[in-house]
DNA sequence: AGCGTCGTTGCATGCGTATGCAAAGCCGCT
DNA sequence: AGCGGCTTTGCATACGCATGCAACGACGCT
């Protein structure tokens, strides 16, 4: 009854209960025709074989893998892993299997990196911040839905949901001049991020329409190792920042270290600290960040609810949503 | 050029080069028996119409998918990203595609879960450390090579590698006592886990044989939650511990936290924390944790030859490999 | 009794690729 | 020239399953 060195196949279940290989598949097929009695012998006969249907094979018939590829870059800050949580959760309680594609495929679109979508994944869907257009037109190229979180594209066929981060870059800087803050930095990630420029900008011009230019900015790459960095250079001169917004909440956690820390500033009575995403992190003792949430279990549900959708009429309109964050007030900084 | 209903077959691509499907095949096949002429004709085919050999059909005739179950839990803490990260990066450099088993199986063996498995991954990986024996029985029983990580079991057909935990609690147990501490508290893990099983009793073997009892004893479930809740419990009373080894570095941090926020302790003045695994976090300046390295590149490098090793030859004898782990000394303790 | 309808079953085929086998071509050797 | 051996190629088939089609039987209707 285990470790047989073959599986066993329909054919093999077919025999033993009597009847052919197509009723075995009709009865492990939604909606296949079976008589009750049909079913019981099959299931009866499946059950004493440990027969469950091979879906490699089944997706050859089909031509549905229930394979989705899900391209992302490293899993090494906080945000990451509490993103390919949810989604891969959320695509297993469908059905589908993320199968995963790593690597910044900018220049490996024939590359190894690209090998798991030889495997017919029903589509893609892009969670990686720093995929080049190229890639992108690659990947359209496939002849396969494609789905894009964390980045506004328009172009037919492509749907992508991205957090409105103008309304959170806004929303922060209301906040810290409402705080009474008068010497803001910023703190950018990874220049050719599609977030890093909308927050950027609109953090920018929101600051700009206060009456306030910005005190200083610095340019890290969304690590902890560069918002530590980084925070040393902005905050080491004179007139030094009473406040920082930085591009992601990792960074501001770099931040936050490199000015307790290493330069002995009290936060948030010397220095305000803001992030952007509030992963589960920014709610620890320790950080108490305050944050911007990114609506994660919210972006991944309506992503997901994007998928089957196109999955069921490939040729439905394209949609764009830009869900909206909200201010997670804690104890970094003066609001 | 781009966007085709129907992707190109093999049969496509053969036409197009006035040559048999066998010859298409042959020069996408590792050793396959092909004329220079003909390869160059076949590739320029192939390239003209995007062709990329379909690795779903190609299992089918192979009997070899190249996909690596990996059975695992949450990604909620730092350590499993981390190992996580490595171990797909690891697969995919050696052309294998990690396929995801989410949830704990131990009651799911038929359940959603297992679906993954129906995709004939050539090996399951088991990384998650509260799998029950049960649900192992049930994943030897698939016929598969089964390779498991952070648990030793002596079974045949079933590789495994894990951490010497006993060693680890000991080094931890010795450091301590030459430090000078004298009230040594435990904070565990899941009672159910492998790792702390090993670890607890260990440790508590180790400082008998130093002639010390324990002080106090916690039991978390590897979380920072609760790391935070049980340090706050053992720390609070009368006759304070003047250390702390917790079974993981997700709970050290909750307990230095909950030490130094909460509780207004210096840490390692008043309280040395301990922790198990070494995780990048731990480096941060913030908690600048004084822990256990689990090898973690070590370990799944091994993992990774343990299983090429096993797909080459499924009658190799079985392998229990322990590596050492070591003391990493920081700030979080008087050592 | 005769007919149409519907539910159930088996037969045959196709999905896209790999591969054993035989045929064909080429080489060098005697 | 004739032969054996090697390389290259195509043909045919198999992998395990889903599904269109036809056959069959049961049933209700007129």
């Amino acid at each position: 009854m285990a470790g047989e060195r073959r599986r066993a196949t329909a054919v093999d279940v077919a025999r033993l209960a009597g009847v052919s290989q197509s009723a075995v598949s009709r009865c492990f097929t939604e909606g296949g025709s079976v008589s009750a009695e049909m079913r019981t012998r099959v299931l009866e006969a499946a059950r004493r074989l440990s027969y469950r249907p091979n879906a490699i094979a089944r997706s050859l018939t089909t031509r549905r893998t229930n394979l989705i590829g899900v391209v992302m870059g490293d899993l090494d800050g906080p945000f990451q892993p509490y993103l390919f949580e949810t989604l891969t959760r959320g695509l297993a309680s469908r059905g589908k299997q993320p199968l995963l594609v790593r690597g910044d495929p900018a220049d490996a679109l024939d590359g190894p990196a690209m090998a798991a979508l030889d495997y017919q994944v029903d589509a893609v869907v892009v969670t990686a911040g720093s995929v080049s257009p190229a890639a992108i037109r690659g990947l359209m190229a496939l002849g396969v839905p494609l789905l894009l979180y964390g980045r506004a594209v328009e172009a037919d066929g492509v749907d992508s949901i991205c957090c409105d981060n103008p309304l959170g870059a806004r929303l922060v800087a209301q906040a810290l001049v409402a705080g009474g803050h008068r010497r803001i930095a910023y703190l950018g990630g990874r220049p050719s991020a599609f977030s890093e420029q909308e927050r950027g900008s609109a953090f920018r011009a929101a600051l700009a329409e206060l009456g306030l230019p910005l005190a200083a900015t610095g340019e890290g790459d969304y690590t902890y190792d560069s918002g530590h960095r980084e925070a040393l250079r902005l905050l080491a001169g004179p007139d030094r920042p009473d406040a920082l917004f930085c591009g992601n909440d990792a960074m501001a956690f770099g931040a936050l270290d490199a000015a307790r820390t290493a330069l002995g500033l009290r936060v948030p009575e010397d220095l305000s600290i803001v992030g952007f995403d509030d992963v589960p992190m920014a709610a620890w003792p320790s950080f108490s960040l305050t944050t911007i949430r990114n609506p994660v279990d919210n972006i991944v549900a309506i992503l997901l609810d994007m998928l089957e959708r196109r999955l069921a009429d490939p040729d439905a309109p394209t949609v764009l949503h830009r869900p909206a964050p909200v201010l997670v007030r804690r104890g970094s900084a003066r609001l």
